[in-house]
DNA sequence: ACCTGAACACCGTTCAAGT
DNA sequence: ACCTGAACACCGTTCAAGT
């Protein structure tokens, strides 16, 4: 179907089509014989080049880790080390909502993609270049957790699928819910009224990561005060 | 097998021989096949009190709530919301150390487990209970991320199954890595320096938690002294 | 009503055979 | 060296049949 259709496979022609593959119909499309089809081959063709779906699966979060790094060498240019991880940070994100199978991917994968290393140290070494000592950067890698990849765990995100008849049924008992969650209800109840661009507004995530974001770069900033 | 095999099936004994095998055996152990001859009948025969793998994996995550809902009724018995925070994610930690596969489980799923609202409502609760405004408390749900569940996403976590050659070829290009990534290998080389005690030492996950559940507490304190 | 056996439509992967 | 077709050992699930 594509246009080097004709061309010899290689490793990065069949990543390449995985990504492409993931992109437009998400993860659980990705079977060997559909990553054929995609280029054109039988799926036994591909064991040449890839030792299997796991090589294949390290090799996507490889892929994705380089994409981080790229968008991040095109946005960060602050001086301080605070701005400098904000900056980071918020590059992730971006790769992140292009590729919204990844936290979930990422999240399974049980190996280390072995780009992360590299790219983590450089995070470490933006920290300690700011005279962070080292176990507060160390300390600092934990407690940013997946936001340097971009997103906070947000478990259980909404679904695409979304049921109507679901809806419906939560409507009819609205006062029951309220009653059976009355601080979850009075909270959506107060903070819903406030948001008035619905892009900025309940639950936006651009907004929760960026809070998320502050908190801790703050913490760690009065930390880095506190240990001279 | 089992003691209980001649008992009749109910949706409650093919849970807890799905938890079982989980515990003994790990996710990937978890199959219709497999989950049937635990309970000594054919696979088929489960379908008659869970629709299918997807109802048997959200009831799954549905009883993992209720024991940690459980634990934290056991252990939280301080009086401020702060206090109170800690206690419960610390709770939950508890029982995700008891089922290693939960976190990874738990961030697979896209649906949202029904007893998971409830167990927010209380936190949310906690929280507007000591004065923190709606708008502070939402925020802070999306901060914790999954504390409230007892981990800190710890994207790649160590696999059991070690591989010794590997480790002999890390050792063997270790001054090579030290020139690919100075800076974590300072860090660990400084870190590991101060770590007497194996279990308090080097990336010891409990340490970790504590030190961003402090970092995000403290800063909501601050946030919350703001709002006034 | 509950359970069964055979079958269906998929997987990842092995292997002998082609070129 | 690279690709193929058939086959193997699994999955979740359907369905007609048993009791």
């Amino acid at each position: 179907m594509s246009v080097e259709e004709r061309a010899p496979l290689t490793r990065e022609r069949v990543l390449a089509a995985a990504m492409r593959v993931v992109d437009a119909e998400g993860i659980k499309a990705l079977t060997m014989r559909r990553l054929g089809a995609e280029l054109g081959v039988e799926a036994m063709s591909l064991y040449h080049h890839l030792p299997g779906k796991e090589a294949l699966l390290d090799g996507l979060a490889d892929a994705l880790i380089a994409e981080i790094q790229a968008e991040a060498a095109l946005r960060v240019d602050a001086a301080g080390w605070k701005e400098r991880l904000r900056q980071t940070f918020l590059a992730a994100r971006v790769v992140m909502l292009r590729h919204p199978w990844a936290p979930g991917m990422l999240g399974a994968r049980t190996t280390v993609p072995a780009r992360l290393f590299a790219y983590y140290d450089g995070i470490v070494g933006t920290m300690t270049g700011g005279g962070l000592s080292h176990r507060l950067a160390h300390r600092a890698v934990h407690a940013f957790g997946t936001m340097a990849l971009g997103f906070t765990q947000e478990l259980f995100r909404p679904e695409a699928a979304g049921g109507a008849a679901d809806v419906d049924a939560a409507e009819a008992d609205l006062t029951a819910m309220a009653a059976a969650l009355p601080h979850l209800t009075a909270m959506v109840a107060a903070e819903a009224h406030d948001a008035a661009d619905p892009v900025l507004g309940w639950c936006d995530g651009q907004t929760e990561f960026e809070f998320t974001l502050a908190l801790i770069l703050d913490g760690l900033e009065r930390g880095a005060a506190g240990q001279r």
